[in-house]
DNA sequence: GCCCAGGTGAAGC
DNA sequence: GCTTCACATGGG
C-alpha cells in the first residue's frame, strides 16, 4: 500500500468564490440593496450579504466597482450580474429623467442608487407581504418566512456566511397552512400569499411567461390574486419583470410628488396617477425609485 | 395609548 | 366613478 504523498499538489486554482465586476457609473450597494425594492440583505462586517436564488453572497464596494463573494464555488455569474443589472448604461438612464428640480434634488441627494432584477416568485410573494407594513417589518416576515419554508443553504467555514435559507418555493408554501403562514408574523396577508403560491404551484398563473406578456396583460394578470392591487402589481413589473415605465404609487411616491410638485395645492389621486404616467419618461420606474428615497431619508 | 406603515377589497354613496 | 373602513402586527 503507497502512503499519502509526501507532496501534496499545490492547489493553483481561481478563487471561483469571488468576482470583482468593475462598472463606469456610481452604483451606491446600501441604497439599492437595503431601500424597499428587495428585502433579505444585512449588512455585516464582510458587506451586505444575502441571497439570490440557492446562492449566499456577500457584496462590497470596491474601487469603483463591486467586490462578491459566494458561499460556494460557482461555475459562472449571470445569475449575479443579471440580479445587480451591472450591465446597463445607467448614465443612459440619468439623462432620460427630466430636468426639474425635485429630480435635481433627489439626484444630489443618492446618485448610485439602481433597480434590481429579482426573482418574479420571490418579488411578487414579498410586496404581498408589504401592505401597509413598515420596510423593517416586511424584512423580518420574509426572513421568517424563509426559516420557516425555505430550503437550508449550507455556509463555509469562513468569515461573513451564516447558515441560510432560500425562499421558499410556490410549491412549498402552496401545502402550507394559513395557521402556519402566520405564524411568521403575517397577518391578514397570509390566505393572500397562500392564494398566490397556489396559483403558481398549479400553473394557473404562470410567471415566466408573463415576462414576455406585454406589461399592461401582465398587470391585469396579477391583478386578478387576492390581495394584489395596482401597487403591487407595478412593484413587481418594475424590479422583476424590467418593465421601466412602471410607477408604483405607494405612500411615499405620492407624498413625494404632492410636496416637490405640487407644494400647497390639494391635488387629487386621479392627476398625480396622470402626471406619474406622462411626466418621468422611458425610465419612469428609476425615477420613482430615486423619489422614494430621497422624501424618505430627507426631512423637509 | 396613539399614529402610521412601499395596500387592498368590500361596502356605501 | 370616488370615499371610507377593516384588516394584523409592530416600530417609533
Amino acid at each position: 500500500m503507497p502512503g499519502a504523498p509526501l507532496i501534496r499538489p499545490t492547489q493553483i486554482q481561481p478563487h471561483p468564490t469571488v468576482l470583482r465586476i468593475p462598472l463606469e457609473s456610481d452604483y451606491d450597494l446600501e441604497a439599492t440593496l437595503n431601500s424597499g425594492q428587495a428585502f433579505r440583505w444585512r449588512l455585516t462586517e464582510q458587506g451586505w450579504t444575502g441571497v439570490i436564488g440557492h446562492h449566499s453572497v456577500c457584496l462590497r464596494p470596491d474601487g469603483r466597482g463591486i467586490q462578491a463573494r459566494t458561499a460556494h464555488p460557482v461555475s459562472e455569474w449571470g445569475w449575479l450580474t443579471d440580479y445587480l443589472q451591472t450591465d446597463l448604461n445607467f448614465d443612459e438612464v440619468l439623462r432620460t429623467f427630466p430636468d426639474d428640480a425635485p429630480m435635481r434634488a433627489a439626484l444630489a441627494w443618492c446618485r448610485g442608487l439602481r433597480l434590481l432584477r429579482q426573482d418574479p416568485w420571490e418579488c411578487l410573494a414579498s410586496f404581498i407581504l408589504s401592505s401597509t407594513k413598515q420596510i423593517v417589518q416586511i424584512r423580518q416576515i420574509v426572513e421568517s418566512l424563509c426559516r420557516h419554508y425555505g430550503e437550508p443553504l449550507s455556509a463555509p467555514d469562513v468569515p461573513g456566511f451564516a447558515p441560510t435559507h432560500a425562499f421558499p418555493s410556490p410549491a412549498r408554501l402552496a401545502c402550507a397552512d394559513e395557521a402556519g403562514l402566520r405564524s411568521c408574523r403575517m397577518g391578514f396577508r397570509a390566505p393572500y400569499l397562500l392564494a398566490a403560491a397556489q396559483s403558481v404551484a398549479a400553473g394557473q398563473l404562470d410567471l415566466a411567461r408573463l415576462g414576455a406578456s406585454p406589461p399592461d396583460d401582465a398587470r391585469a394578470e396579477l391583478m386578478r390574486l387576492p390581495g394584489v392591487g395596482p401597487k403591487i402589481a407595478d412593484c413587481v413589473l418594475l424590479f422583476a419583470y424590467g418593465f421601466q415605465t412602471s410607477f408604483p404609487l405607494d405612500v411615499w411616491v405620492l407624498r413625494a410628488l404632492r410636496r416637490l410638485y405640487f407644494p400647497g395645492r390639494r391635488i387629487n389621486l386621479t392627476l398625480l396617477r396622470g402626471f406619474a404616467a406622462t411626466h418621468f419618461g422611458p425610465y419612469a420606474g428609476y425615477a420613482q425609485q430615486y423619489l422614494f428615497h430621497y422624501i424618505r431619508n430627507v426631512k423637509d
